[in-house]
DNA sequence: CGTATATCATTGAAAAAGTCAACAGTATTG
DNA sequence: CAATACTGTTGACTTTTTCAATGATATACG
């Protein structure tokens, strides 16, 4: 078996290998920004929608929320750009938080076309739940990293994300 | 108009307004990190995707590839794990590289249930390819980053992903 | 040994998400 | 006014995700 290429591994990799496949951590995959960017988006965002699931909230829908609560009176064409989503997606997105009274659609009087989305009173207090969950969320996916670790995340992440 | 909370910012903003949703990168949501994650990723895979497009692949297909092609003969059960896909997802991905020639499917002599995925000649030169095209892809996503800023943001992400 | 339990790859179905074209109403341009 | 472009909306379609069930194999334990 020594010199089979086939098998994976050798009889010292048989007590690591036990609980998964930490081997591939060593990959150049795994190297790559790009994969860990998705793979820490997966983890986290996975996380997120576990504990939103409390108020029946997903990150989609807690993103569009914040936003409604933002002050920025975003239109839904904003809310598409800015989620990098197609502007179908915002409607059913708006129209379910529209149906449960957290978010309401005005018509802009500037441009008649457009629809600013503002939250009502119960949708900034449904804001004020769900942002402490993602607060203890986020806490939690980050915490191997201090406080100057995450701001400097941030801060690389907001200049390669806009 | 001035005191009506329905409009949207006032004269000034009308500028500003002409190309998009930029008001609202002040907005709580996109300071937090899990939102940055995600747009990251979005904007990051959908340009590896639009790039790998020429050799017929996506990220998915590319990163079962490469890790068919490092050596360490990683089973299903293990990319499933490591790339945070459902086993069946993983079946569908190998299928396609498996008749494409680029990947082979070995039954691991030690534990007969498993399959270790293993790269062809074919599939080699495949990745080499494809790899070329992930560098330069990744390199314009993080275009607006320092290569060491890159490096910090690599360590970063990877005490998060892991 | 034999029996129960667990794991792997696979299939298929169902739900969710993403993509795209068309439409009515409105704005903008010339 | 006429032509063009943009907004939200709908509906169809594809892709991705999620989940339960299955056969083959492995492991644990009496």
């Amino acid at each position: 078996m020594s010199a089979h290429t086939t098998t994976r591994g050798n009889d010292a990799d048989l007590a690591e290998n036990t609980n998964g496949a930490q081997r591939l951590h060593t990959t150049e995959l795994a190297n790559e920004i790009e994969f860990l960017t998705a793979r820490a988006r997966s983890l986290g965002s996975g996380r997120a929608n576990n504990m939103l699931a409390e108020l029946d909230l997903k990150v989609r829908s807690y993103s569009v929320l914040s936003l409604a609560c933002s002050g920025q009176n975003p239109s839904q064409r904003e809310l598409a750009d800015f989620l990098s989503l197609d502007p179908s997606q915002i409607v059913a997105l708006v129209d379910q938080l529209e149906h449960r009274g957290a978010v309401a659609r005005e018509t802009d009087p500037r441009d008649r076309r457009s629809k600013v989305i503002v939250a009502t009173t119960a949708g900034r207090s449904l804001y004020k739940r769900a942002e402490a969950i993602i607060r203890r969320s986020e806490d939690q996916s980050l915490s191997t990293l201090s406080l100057q670790e995450r701001e400097t995340l941030r801060d690389l992440l907001k200049r390669i994300a806009f």
